[in-house]
RNA sequence: GGAGGCGUGGUGCAGUGGUCUAACAUGCCUGCCUGUCACGCAGGAGAUCGCGGGUUCGACUCCCGUCGCCUCCGCCA
């Protein structure tokens, strides 16, 4: 292997095959930097040694895929190169054998290549010759192995479940597959293995786990694809706790393999509500502080009435604190009130603390003594800007959230952030948030929904109010956060049948359609289904996050575009007529 | 479905109404060169400026439409 040749192999004789990185021709004497998966080696071809061989290799050119017999030898005094690996030594070349030639390429073969991303896939083969995508796909696969060497050794068993199965209602589009056999028909392609290892689970196969591919016919985002890989765990007689225990041994333990890191256990939790009140946001950033404050108290009787009248009218007034942030200038405010007002919040107040003195456009709303125990509620001491705002409590914490976020971005706050071509991935921050909502009301269908999916549990005290209060109940769900990115979401799942029936009503399901779409899991239910749960991690945003990316398209080999187009394959693409009336369609 | 950004030799970019017969770098081709490693030196080829329409005496440049890629919102149980 070319990138693994040392002084230890000096005298030995080598034969070598992979491509030609760069040739360097000084008239007499030819180098070739010889590339391969493990990387470069420098190869001299002296015509006194093989006039055959330079005359050769004179031919060759970037990306040929050449074989080249020699001796490995020290470099001669003055000629070593410090910054390759292999840079003490070099090949002279007795033998060399053009296997392919090769055009030039589109793009450079280099790592960090500065090329249009739409070349870099539609010559995907190519962009995967370069140092940093395989490095990207070698450590999935590290993490792969990690994750199943865990789960293994922790009684899990890994079994596949149907890619082809049935389109059910509830969750994001299906990919659908039309049926030869059955006209009309249709399959879908899952979404997740969800009601399987529910299923499993009644089957007594107590603890599964699969690295399994998931497909949803939804808009595309630099961490979603059409297509997506999740790690699928379920185990039975769990609770909560348990299943959280587990997620995180498994997660710490990969971490810990592929990075060298530890991460500190157990993770931070919190529950939804605090997260929400706290971060804005259910997948909070905890890298960083920053964190809202509710001053509806200190400004309910305030003289200014954008805050009282919205308290009043059932809003809130919560801030966030940018240390130092007195000195930002008027334009940058602006700015912020921009975000906020792109947010869906009708705007940003701000108070800077300057020594004893607050600069505020209202200021002049205030006494002396109201300012300065909004500062206070708000944490905010000499040189700070507070910045505030009143809304409806959901647009609030959403603005608010959102800007944090920008806000540490702009201000550099997060630890090896700004360079998404992977040189660093900075600090890993795991965040459990628990006890989501189980329902949520949807506008568009006009009734509740499932937070999380249907087949979630409530929580025990709550499970009565799914008829009298449905939206105010609990869920005995958890999502694993890491760096503000949702890595993997579970819950405890229902397993009796009257429960899961009472959840389908609350969905506004009819019992038929239930019985229809959902029988076979509810007849399971009564033949001894034990209680259980499980949690499934995005593997793509997981190795993405370890890589030091922001696209999960540079851990996977072969994505998609934004428009869910293989730019390499060219799929989707029509079929022949032929195809058509043979699936009835 | 919506908002924004980008699209100029192979690649990365400059050019914001005429001076563009489109610059620069790199790559490519040819020649020279025996210690280079971002090799060097000399020469050369290579672009109907994404596509279509319009405004204008004149459009890479302005306007409209369209296509592609990216980011975000909606959407993603």
């Amino acid at each position: 292997m070319c990138g693994e040749l040392g002084k230890a192999d000096i005298g030995s004789r080598v034969a070598l095959a992979g491509w030609v990185q760069k040739r360097r021709d000084l008239g007499g004497l030819i180098f070739l930097d010889l590339r391969d998966r493990s990387g470069i080696v420098q190869v001299v071809f002296n015509p006194d040694l093989n006039k055959g061989a330079y005359e050769l290799a004179q031919e060759v050119r970037g990306e040929y895929v050449v074989k080249v017999e020699g001796e490995v030898t020290a470099r001669p005094e003055g000629t070593v190169n410090p910054s390759i690996p292999t840079g003490e030594v070099e090949v002279r070349a007795d033998a060399l054998e053009v296997l392919n030639a090769a055009r030039t390429p589109p793009f450079y073969i280099i790592e960090n290549v500065d090329a249009d991303e739409t070349l870099r896939l539609k010559y995907r083969y190519l962009d995967l010759r370069r140092p940093d995508m395989q490095r990207n796909l070698i450590l999935r696969h590290k993490i792969m192995m990690a994750i199943r060497r865990y789960l293994d050794a922790e009684g899990f068993v890994e079994i596949e479940t149907p890619m082809l199965t049935r389109s059910t209602p509830e969750g994001a589009r299906d990919y659908v597959v039309p049926s030869r056999v059955n006209p009309g028909c249709f399959y879908a392609l899952p979404q997740s293995p969800q009601l399987f290892k529910q299923l499993l689970m009644v089957a007594g196969m107590d603890r599964y786990f699969q690295i399994v591919r998931c497909f949803r016919d939804e808009d595309l985002r630099a961490d979603r694809q059409p297509e997506f890989t999740q790690v699928d765990m379920e185990m039975s007689f769990v609770e909560p706790e348990d299943v959280m225990m587990c997620a995180e041994g498994l997660v710490a333990e990969v971490v810990r393999e592929v990075t060298g890191l530890s991460v500190r256990r157990p993770f931070l939790r919190l529950t939804y509500r605090e997260a929400m009140d706290r971060y804005g946001s259910d997948k909070p950033d905890t890298r960083f502080g920053m964190e809202i404050k509710d001053v509806s108290g200190v400004v309910a009787d305030s003289g200014f009435k954008v805050f009282s009248e919205c308290i009043a009218s059932g809003g809130k007034v919560k801030a966030i604190v940018v240390q130092g942030g007195a000195k930002f200038s008027r334009k940058e405010i602006d700015a912020l009130a921009d975000f906020v007002k792109g947010c869906g919040a009708r705007g940003l107040a701000w108070v800077a603390v300057e020594g004893e003195r607050f600069r505020s456009p209202i200021a002049k709303f205030f006494d002396e003594a109201g300012l300065a125990r909004l500062a206070n509620a708000a944490g905010a001491s000499e040189g700070d800007l507070i910045l505030v705002v009143a809304d409806a409590p959901a647009v609030v914490s959403e603005a608010l959230g959102r800007l944090r976020v920008h806000l540490a971005r702009k201000l550099g706050l997060i630890d090896g952030e700004g360079d998404g071509g992977g040189q660093g991935r900075g600090q890993l921050a795991f965040v459990w948030v628990t006890q989501f909502p189980l329902l949520e009301y949807d506008e568009e269908e006009g009734r509740n929904v499932a937070v999380h999916h249907p087949f979630t549990s409530p929580v025990d005290e709550d499970i009565d109010l799914l008829e009298t209060d449905p939206l105010s109940v609990r869920a005995k769900s958890y999502d694993l956060v890491l760096n503000g990115v949702e890595l993997g979401g579970g819950s405890i799942r229902i397993h009796r049948r009257d429960i899961q029936e009472r959840m389908f009503r609350a969905l506004g399901m009819r019992p038929e359609e239930a019985q229809d779409k959902f029988g076979f899991l509810l007849e399971a239910f009564e033949y001894g289904t034990p209680p259980h749960g499980g949690i499934a991690f995005g593997l793509d945003r997981f190795v993405m996050l370890l890589a030091g990316r922001d696209s999960i398209r540079d851990v996977i080999a072969f994505p998609k575009t934004q428009r869910a187009v293989c730019l390499m394959t060219g799929a989707p693409a029509p079929i022949t007529d032929r195809q058509r009336q043979e699936l009835h369609l």
